[in-house]
DNA sequence: CGTAACCAATAATCTAGATTAAGAAATGAT
DNA sequence: ATCATTTCTTAATCTAGATTATTGGTTACG
């Protein structure tokens, strides 16, 4: 049973070219996991060098409150990368745990290897460069909506950038993405309907 | 008159190795630039396209919401790098802000130029990735900070990670970044030193 | 200098969103 | 199918933090 690498291999093609020699050489440094809804890819309070490209599924990562409440900082649909950046460059113990939503594969990768991969194909440097920049993009946004607009304007948000997401995901994730109770939401969500019907 | 090059090649052998030649080449790229306190480096609803990295004074960069409220995403003490990067790699209008909050010079790069950089000396792709690995790190932080404590927590950590932003910053900025309005912010204050002085 | 512009403190009032509670619907496991 | 678990809705109450307003203190600067 072979590992499903078309995706990865075209999201790189996107940005950096490689022989069918690196390509193979990456694809060996990759493991191939499989997590059912609900199982965890890694825990708060561990070092985690591990980055996951997802090719099935949604995994999300997350941290928990003093009061046991869970934030959701990323939703890792196929095509994304997810990990606990900190706890990878720092090799000390993070704050975020990442679990499958839904019955997911993802393509593994630990940073040791990734190190490795920067010496024996220093484009990948460029790769991850690209990568991570977006990543900067993306969280400026979320924190820029986190403090500028209300509740209701973030839903709003959610829903226009991520329709996909919306189809398939409970309502509660959603909730703790945009940073809100899911009681809360609902009741935005009435209030919208509502106000939504009458014209 | 010289540019001020010492702190950013120091930053730089932090992370990779330059020839002499390649320093040189390096800072060839780079412009010096001044600003008085409340002189302003980049617009909000532009193309911006360059980053910059602080050796005096401070920077900041911020969001301006729908009510006229400035919300800071970030500040930029020396040694640090600011920048639109939205704007930088999409190309397209940003929503960030970039002034000075006191009298500062910064080293500023231009993205052709760095692009330029990449092709010339492929080590510097290693050298950003790194510097945007930590600022996904510490974006990851924030957000969670934001998500998960209150507003009392928010300052005191703010208060232990920059004593020194604490010292030069007046309050209203500080409130800005940990997202509050200076007159709870001061309440804030008014409230740990009274429950400090007690015991 | 004097006066304008900015900055901090305090306090009263107001509101977005949290909390608590309880029932209805959906989903899943056996 | 059936029971258990999880998810969603609605509604009443509560609170962290916003808003508005007033006062006094600094800093800049013509």
């Amino acid at each position: 049973m072979q590992m499903e690498t078309s995706l990865i291999l075209q999201e790189i093609a996107k940005h950096i070219q490689l022989t069918k020699d690196e390509e193979l050489h990456f694809c060996s440094l990759l493991t191939e996991k499989s997590l059912k809804k609900k199982q965890i890819l890694l825990r708060a309070n561990a070092v985690n060098t591990l980055s996951a490209f997802v090719t099935k599924g949604c995994l999300r990562s997350y941290s928990i409150d003093r009061n046991g409440f869970e934030h959701i900082v990323q939703f890792a649909p196929p095509g994304w990368w997810i990990a606990d950046i900190y706890s990878m460059i720092s090799k000390k113990p993070g704050k975020l745990n990442i679990d499958a939503l839904e019955d997911s594969t993802m393509l593994v990768m630990k940073r040791e290897e990734q190190e490795e991969l920067f010496k024996k194909i220093p484009k990948f440097e460029r790769f991850f460069r690209i990568i991570t920049e977006n990543s900067v993009a993306a969280n400026h946004a979320r924190l820029m909506d986190y403090m500028g607009l209300t509740a209701q304007e973030r839903y709003e948000g959610f829903c226009s950038r991520y329709p996909m997401l919306m189809k398939t995901l409970p309502q509660k994730q959603i909730a703790a993405y945009i940073g809100v109770t899911p009681e809360f939401l609902s009741k935005l969500k009435s209030e919208l309907l509502r106000s939504g019907k009458k014209r």
